[in-house]
DNA sequence: ATTTCGAATTAGAATAATTCCAAATTTCGA
DNA sequence: TCGAAATTTGGAATTATTCTAATTCGAAAT
């Protein structure tokens, strides 16, 4: 598959028309490049104001419906914190999320090298972990 | 502080008045009975619907406020797995959540001795974590 | 180029969890 | 016991998200 996460200067419309098995409308790429753009986890309702810049009519069910379809086929992730508006993320490799209570705003934070659940989390022998959600919220301690 | 994590038994009638800084009334002992009685992680509308066996009268809205009011005194806490309703649990020792997608119960994970944040992220230097939330799914490979 | 047909989009209604509100009740301290 | 403050209550309001049904789109076949 073609690079999308380290491309920002693609145009949504010379996306391909399939990205992991799913069909690019044009819809879908519009809001794929807002979350490609702006890397700043914005909720539906960003993504929705976005992509109306450059497509008036887009509807914000639509862009509920290719969120959704996004994030199913894994080209996005869908980030919950609390109990707050879901946010899209580009970032797909293994990260989890810091909220800065001074600002709000969202930081991707990686695992150190090696790190496995296993060596962390008592589970019982032979738990399949699917998914995994790690968030934190704390302070920057240095600005 | 009394302690209520280990003492099923405790009739809501007898819970000392004043918890946690919390005023106990009669319908957060309710409120509080439930949860240490049935540790199952139930949502708000679940505690409601038990809480109304002993005290009819109890309305859902006040069932959101003791959950609040237990919750910001440090006495339940609140979990969010997703988008799904927030549920409640009694449990305040360091541990996470584990959804077996089976059931769709939640476990209780605990953290191996000894694992420190610092040793699994990279967070920058100063960084202060005042909350940590992880949560897992997946399926037990036993059963 | 035109037709066809399933998929995608749309606007608006519906839903579900939670919060808000204002009135009634309870509680605590003086 | 009295009054202020806190709590409870029912119902309305809010908010994010999903659903619905009608319309439009687009790729493939003709």
């Amino acid at each position: 598959m073609i690079s999308l996460a380290n491309n920002k200067d693609l145009k949504p419309e010379d996306f391909p028309s399939d990205i992991e098995g799913l069909r690019m409308t044009r819809q879908r790429r519009e809001v794929l490049a807002v979350i490609l753009r702006d890397r700043d986890h914005p909720t539906a309702n960003d993504v929705f104001l976005r992509a109306q810049d450059r497509m008036p009519t887009i509807s914000l069910a639509t862009v509920y419906n290719c969120l959704e379809a996004l994030v199913t086929h894994n080209i996005v992730r869908q980030v919950n914190l609390d109990r707050e508006s879901s946010r899209y993320c580009p970032n797909l490799s293994d990260h989890c999320h810091f909220q800065d209570e001074g600002s709000g705003k969202i930081h991707d934070v990686v695992f150190k090298e090696g790190v496995k659940l296993e060596d962390i989390l008592e589970l019982p022998k032979g738990t399949k972990i699917s998914h995994l959600d790690i968030s934190l919220k704390g302070n920057f301690g240095n600005r």
